[in-house]
DNA sequence: GGGGAGCTGTCGGGAAGCTGTCGCTCAACT
DNA sequence: AGTTGAGCGACAGCTTCCCGACAGCTCCCC
């Protein structure tokens, strides 16, 4: 892998003991065209490794036998400098983990949100692929969102969107012009394992609506109800 | 198998404790081309899925012995990477199964409509072949379908379908120009079990011939009827 | 460590849109 | 001309969506 966005696949590497969690997160990464490759024990993610040569590794810091921080330090110590992202579950070692995160490194706190840690390995790949990285800008129509610096904009105006909205926002926007059903998009924004099968999305977007078109009156709407089956992201029509 | 639209028959495993529900799956498979093989328990799932070496596997939760999660595990731990569909009854573990599994996407709740399994597995079977793989855009005549952004247009004008209107013109799209009986079209677009004696098919086209041809007076009616028979979708003649 | 501000999700009412039933009319084949 | 299948208007019940109001929570600041 030269490029994330190239021809080759980013190649992914998933370490966690609960099988359940390293295939969603290896499920969402082959979605997204990824080469992913699944551990469930310190010594087999270290064999894998080897083999595998991946470009980026989830690592779960609470592993049985090898715990997180060995597997890591193994994996400097046969010389890779492979950006590692980390799970931890919450209230856990986060200290140290903070401590690990320098160069390139990054972590997230268990349960996490699919589309979150996504978003996460995207930037650690971004950033390790050398200083030449450019800045990361969704756009969609007058909808311009630059992933660094968080900064939402409908043409000039500078939105001010809470966490949850940003969130579902950005989902809607990679997938632009796709169709998005309620399920897919709590699916990947929400935590795994979020019980609220209530009308949360509903209401977010209702909130986002109303936000994105404040000014402009009548104008564009951008997030389109497709009745029965869900939303859609995408400058005027219909 | 490469790709799915490919020389290669797709080879799907399908799991469930219901044969009625295993063998109608298998039969529309096979009705498709493809090669199906049917389990009823856990145990024989694992059996054929080790001879067998399917594309893509449905998977039923609720089976007796190991459940749909064992045998998901066990499927993983002996190294497979293929793809999973689950089925999974409303309002049973379906929270659990959402959290989980649904990075991509990829369950279904009972009872469902046979076209709508089918179009599933073939999304994940074209997400799974790689990177590379592009829209899928339904064509008869001047009428497409974009099954991403649920677009459906004749020629250039946009036409709003409802769910139902636009499930029974996909079906006739894809088996375009083969004469489909009230009967099949019944079959595989509403759920199994549905109760409705009337005719709801009938309705249904109806409706659609509307919005098909609402502007182009005396023109090209695209729906045929084959009366006693079924119904047709294609271009002109005859 | 107490108070406040903003964020998130629940509840529920009301509006809009969708679906299937009934039954009459119309068209096609014999 | 009779018979049978298809078309379709009208309607009622149901589902889906939207959004105001509110309460719990977290995080931050003093």
């Amino acid at each position: 892998m030269q490029h994330y966005e190239g021809v080759e696949k980013v190649r992914l590497l998933v370490v966690d003991d609960d099988p359940p969690i390293a295939d969603l997160v290896a499920t969402v990464a082959r979605y997204e065209g990824w080469e992913a490759v699944t551990a469930y024990t310190g010594e087999d993610a270290l064999r894998r490794a080897a083999e595998f040569h991946p470009d980026i590794v989830v690592l779960d810091l609470m592993l049985p036998g090898v715990d997180g921080f060995g597997v890591l330090d193994r994996l400097r110590a046969s010389g890779t400098m492979v950006p590692v992202v980390f799970l931890t579950a919450r209230d856990g070692v986060a200290d140290r983990v903070a401590g690990l995160t320098r160069g390139g490194d990054d972590y997230l706190v268990k349960p996490f949100a699919v589309e979150e840690l996504m978003a996460r390995l995207r930037t650690v790949l971004r950033r390790s692929a050398g200083p030449s990285f450019q800045r990361s800008v969704l756009r969609v129509g007058d909808l311009t969102m630059d992933e660094d610096t968080r900064e939402v904009r409908r043409g000039e105006r500078l939105l001010s969107l809470t966490p949850t909205e940003y969130e579902v926002l950005r989902y809607l926007m990679r997938k632009s012009p796709t169709v998005l059903t309620k399920a897919q998009i709590l699916d990947h924004v929400w935590e795994y394992g979020f019980g609220g099968r209530s009308n949360v999305v509903e209401l977010v977007v209702s909130r986002l609506r109303r936000k994105l078109d404040e000014t402009d009156e009548g104008a564009a709407g951008l997030i389109h109800t497709v009745r029965g089956f869900g939303y859609v992201l995408r400058q005027a029509a219909e």
